[in-house]
DNA sequence: AGTCGAGTAGGTCTTACGTCA
DNA sequence: TTTGACGTAAGACCTACTCGA
């Protein structure tokens, strides 16, 4: 019999996801991302296969999720445009029903009562950068815990109150998701990392394990294998074993005090976490 | 140097519309 | 004339990248 390969192969599997991690089914995400490290880190136990599976993220995906459908503007030429008033391509429509939107691009235009600093100006100087009050962006971080999207009645609604241009809000989330997203993928390096030296340490240690064994097939074997199998039974409550004092044959005088031999429980050597379910 | 609002490129998807068998 | 399949344009929204305050 030969001793089987202990090797273990570490397959990190990272499957590519495309640029377009659009890969195109999807249109609304409905939340963050669920980072394909997720379940693993919630099982707090590295497994063999670090694969992360091509697409997890498009394992939420919704072609169905109509929520973000729905949301949508069903007709190019209906309702509501993401564009500010800042921004409108010439070959966009302007929205007319707005969504009772209609007169909040005018009110957006001058988003800031706290100094001004975002206002459309026509006359070719730059526009100042917007930074948003805390008020602001604690009612926008709570949103986005909520929901790491909007659709655009959502969009409006958060704008309105907060009296920024809709698509300020937008932006703003599309930012929180961006940024959210690179810093689960440092965490998630982080973890693979880790994961790739635990196991590359359990791969050495089993290794030297194996050396250990096959060193041992060539010694003499151990006392208790110098009993016939049959004679040796396994105490159900200490699991010690013992050598029947009355086996088939050889019970002989042995029926008395003699005390059998006993074996203390062994450890389960090889057990690990890694390798449990496959030893098993 | 890091943060963050904003612009842009390029992608997918849906809908409306025209054409054709 | 009607109808279904098909291609295309337009718009919306997304991610990724980037810039600049």
């Amino acid at each position: 019999m030969d001793v089987c390969d202990t090797s273990l192969a570490l397959g990190l599997g990272v499957g590519g996801r495309s640029t377009a991690s659009s890969s195109g089914t999807t249109r609304r995400r409905q939340e963050v991302p669920c980072s394909p490290l997720r379940s693993l880190m919630a099982q707090k136990q590295p497994s063999l296969m670090l694969s992360l599976p091509h697409d997890v993220y498009n394992g939420e995906t919704n072609k169905g999720s109509e929520e973000g459908r729905q949301a949508r503007p069903s007709s190019p030429h209906s309702t509501v445009s993401s564009f500010s008033a800042a921004y409108t391509p010439p070959t966009m429509k302007k929205e007319k029903d707005d969504g009772g939107g209609g007169g909040e691009e005018a009110d957006t235009a001058r988003a800031d009562s706290r100094g001004g600093s975002y206002d459309d100006n026509d006359d070719g100087s730059p526009r100042k950068k917007l930074r948003l009050t805390k008020e602001q962006s604690a009612l926008l971080e709570d949103r986005f815990k909520e929901h790491s999207t909007l659709n655009p009645k959502q969009k409006h609604a958060l704008a309105k109150q907060l009296n920024l241009r809709p698509r300020q809000v937008e932006v703003w989330f599309q930012n929180r998701r961006a940024r959210t997203k690179l810093k689960q993928t440092e965490v998630d390096c982080e973890f693979l990392k880790r994961c790739c030296e635990s196991l590359t340490d359990e791969n050495r240690r089993l290794h030297k394990e194996l050396q250990e064994l096959k060193v041992l097939k060539l010694a003499p074997p151990p006392v208790c294998m110098q009993f016939p199998a049959a004679t040796l039974t396994m105490c159900p409550s200490c699991k010690s074993i013992r050598a029947a004092a009355d086996g088939p044959k050889g019970g002989g005088g042995g029926g008395g005090g003699a005390e059998p031999f006993v074996v203390a429980p062994a450890k389960p050597h090889f057990f690990h976490r890694f390798i449990h379910s496959a030893s098993c």
